[in-house]
DNA sequence: ATAATAATTTAGATTAATCTAAAAATAAAA
DNA sequence: TTTTATTTTTAGATTAATCTAAATTATTAT
């Protein structure tokens, strides 16, 4: 049996690690997690007991096979109920992530599956990342951030990198949402704001939020 | 904050108690909890420092005022669970009780006042028990053992005792639902079992079945 | 290459929830 | 009303997850 604790350890290394693919630190986990480096150490020798990651002492860790499975699992469930929560419950984009870190852990193969056709196969959930399927694999988008994009070219927002509740009110209000077409004018070398336009509306935004949201060209 | 053992001492005093009115054995807790009798000493006198319940040595338990409403909103959330699950999820009635025992636990009280909008206010989840409403206020029903009605008398079948899935499972097939009109024929004085009558058929059932469904006197 | 700094691990304690075995209180029976 | 049986509580241990402080290893800078 895997413990609560266990999966939140899980799925942290599996975020961290690009979805399980690079190898993980032992404090960017603390950090993380909001704990201290020494109960990782703790953990990770008990994960790797139990073989979810492969941990060599002052190497860092990465996700096994299995290990890379029941993250992956774990974040289906968080991103399917986050959409269950907007479309079925009428919940807003910035309301749903601290009741997904709760109903993730809900064990239940029916469950999901049903959820899954209930909500009719999303892909993605409402921040717009990708929901794995069924069998863990999961799309790897080519979305860069805003502040990666160069002058004078367009992208369509497809994500966002933070997903607190005051950067996503902040959004709503500029009107910037996914599906947004953005385009970049111009950018002042002093602060890294940039100037922006979406629709016929051109508005300028700071470095902070362009680090924080996803496009894809156009 | 509350932790999730707590929620299930307090609910399972708000049910052995019959929702909260009489006081509760040490070891009826320890048995229902499959438990020690000592660790439930330890959890009351955890629970009786937090206020949700009085506790003399030796005397049993209740539930506080703030212990009743405790217990009434996570009986609350099991039964609305329970209704979701069938009504929205295509479980049978027997699947859900374990399912609801994880989702009974989920702290978000939009998400519950908004489940109960989605379900359009149901008053009773897939067993006939009733739902106790947002403050916590529960319909007592003058419901019966089926066991307990008298010969040549009918009743509608409201409920069952047992939960089980084997339970569940035999109603099932002998076609005997809730709202099931059922007519006592005759008993066996050597092991109790009746002859009843429901529609047209009449068939032979056990006293142990006798006992664990509720009717309602018509 | 060595010293200084940062990251990680170990050792030992703490808390919540549990257990077993023994002691104490209550209830039932003789 | 004693004795016996049952129920409940206490005392002391255990496990999972955490912490602090000290020790160790790795990395960076001089």
């Amino acid at each position: 049996m895997i413990t609560l604790t266990e999966e939140n350890y899980i799925k942290t290394i599996y975020q961290l690690g690009k979805y399980g693919i690079q190898t993980v630190s032992t404090n960017s986990i603390a950090d993380a997690l909001e704990t201290k480096a020494s109960s990782v150490t703790d953990m990770m020798k008990k994960l790797a007991e139990k073989g979810y990651v492969n941990y060599k002492k002052y190497q860092g860790v990465n996700l096994s096979i299995k290990g890379k499975k029941t993250a992956a699992e774990i974040v289906r469930k968080h991103r399917l109920w986050e959409v269950f929560l907007v479309e079925k419950l009428n919940f807003f984009w910035d309301e749903v992530h601290e009741i997904a870190e709760q109903l993730e852990h809900i064990k239940s193969e029916k469950l999901i599956n049903e959820l899954d056709k209930l909500l009719d196969y999303p892909t993605h959930d409402p921040h717009g990342d990708p929901i794995p399927d069924k069998f863990g694999d999961i799309e790897k988008t080519d979305k860069i951030l805003l502040f990666n994009l160069e002058n004078n070219t367009k992208g369509v927002c497809v994500g966002v990198k933070d997903t607190s509740s005051i950067f996503l009110k902040y959004l709503d209000k500029q009107k910037i949402a996914l599906g947004s077409e953005i385009t970049i004018l111009s950018r002042e070398d002093f602060d890294d704001s940039m100037v922006i336009k979406i629709g016929d509306t051109s508005m300028s935004i700071s470095q902070t939020v362009a680090s924080n949201l996803f496009v894809k060209k156009v």
